[in-house]
DNA sequence: TTGCTCCTCACGTCACGTGAGGTGGC
DNA sequence: TTGCTCCTCACGTCACGTGAGGTGGC
């Protein structure tokens, strides 16, 4: 009566493929009982199989292997609350995906079904502006967090300063951002003179440029639809000169989504 | 006035990155308006703006982009019902998709939580029975849908033959299915004598074993414990033989899916 | 002795991302 | 002329899956 399995064993025991059971040995997730020293036979133990049960419903659940690992650490040195923290951050994350997945499939509807919105175009001339702001090199995937992170600590920079802030929530942003997915942004609040708010955030002078600004209504989830209206209306004209798109949180809150306002701003040449 | 994107352009107004822009067109996906016969500098116009909205949506679905391009094929010859259908079918996909994490949540609740049932090894030695059966080499993913039709089907194939089964919806699983999560599944109805029942049926004989046999309460979502408990018991007792496990779906419909019951036969050595 | 199970490479998959190294246009 | 944008390889990523070719155990 010995409590080894060999690895076809152990699959069909725990669902888990051959393949895979390999796999989690070769990465070190999931090390075998005994490997004959001889043949490389792998055997598993008895006491192996909750591990597997729970690799297999984090896989199921797409978790990666680097976090499945963190989860049977955790759980081997009985810090249940650790295990828990790593499952449940998890969960949020597939939760907010969850949450993506529905504002996309909104948006590709009204994509396949209605016409384009067309939108107003204006050539703004804007100046230099001094300005609070907080940057950094933030990914595709991570701006809104960023950005909402961001816009609390210039808010509460400001406020300890004592300072009202002289415009808008606004954000620049680096081509490259749009180009690469990943790039500089620098959320800003514009302020009267020179104000050095500390914690965390620089005093910086937004440079002056020329715009061509449209202003967008709704959800950001179709954000896009003014950015491709606005590309297309500098394209064609061939005014675009380079440098980052700034955006203007004109209404930022609102109890229905339709309600709120935010101003696109695309770099063009100056006009003569 | 032109209307055509540098590759930056059309990447930014779009917020389709640049990567993909190229890879998109390297696939055939979503070719340039033109491309520069001297630089290779790619022109994308504003009149491809629309189909790389909807790439992008779909891609955030993550429809693979061998479907995506069917949904632009069928919108760029107009077959909106066809275009329709291909998305319609994938969000049917996500949902259920959806539906199986769900369930994965849900069992992994209780493998954190709960104790492992434990269960009740019945030994039974199984006569050779007379059956008809569908048979195909069948996926994991698909062994669901592909074991309800083919349930269907043999249910179909009685009535038309006037037969009464003889024993509950069975089936039969190759190693090979677990252990590559690829292999042959034999749904099949023990029938009293040799039936012909035709429809894309076979007659065949359920060849005679001994078998450690335990029934499963609940959900299939969970089936995985009682594997495990049942591969467990027959390892540490090194009785396991080469065969396919069989599954037999004895109550397999239940408004509380608590009330389900299915047997779990392992193939095992016969006792001297 | 014959299959069956197991083994180790080596490479493929999918949809891009990450550099490296180099050229064209204003 | 200087950067900036664009270009093409070539390789990496992630979690395995797909063979190929070969060996051990009953």
């Amino acid at each position: 009566v010995s409590d080894l399995f060999t690895i076809g064993e152990f699959s069909r025991s725990t669902h888990l493929s051959v393949k895979a059971l390999r796999h989690y040995h070769d990465v070190g997730l999931l090390e075998p009982a005994a490997v004959d020293a001889a043949t490389g036979y792998r055997a598993y133990a008895v006491a192996q199989i909750p591990a597997a049960q729970v690799i297999r419903r984090l896989r199921d659940l797409d978790m990666p292997l680097d976090e499945v690992r963190a989860v049977l650490d955790a759980a081997a040195v009985g810090d249940e609350e650790e295990r828990d923290r790593l499952v449940v951050v998890h969960l949020q994350r597939m939760e907010r995906q969850l949450e993506e997945t529905q504002s996309s499939v909104a948006a590709l509807r009204s994509l396949l079904e209605g016409s384009p919105p067309d939108v107003d175009v204006e050539f703004r001339v804007v100046p230099a502006t001094a300005a609070v702001a907080v940057r950094a090199d933030v990914t595709w995937d991570h701006v809104e967090d960023w950005l909402g992170g961001a816009q609390a600590t210039l808010h509460a920079a400001l406020d300890g300063a004592g300072v009202a802030p002289a415009g808008p929530d606004s954000a620049l942003y680096a081509t490259e951002f749009f180009e690469a997915h990943v790039g500089e942004v620098t959320a800003y609040l514009p302020v009267a003179g020179a104000v050095d708010a500390g914690a965390g955030t620089e005093p910086i002078e937004i440079p002056a440029v020329d715009l061509a600004v449209t202003v967008h209504a709704g959800s950001f989830d179709d954000l896009d639809r003014t950015y491709a209206a606005l590309g297309a209306f500098v394209a064609s004209r061939a005014i675009g000169v380079p440098g980052p798109v700034r955006e203007h949180y004109v209404v930022a809150e609102a109890a229905d989504p339709a309600d709120l306002r935010t101003e696109v701003g695309w770099p063009i040449a100056p006009r003569t």
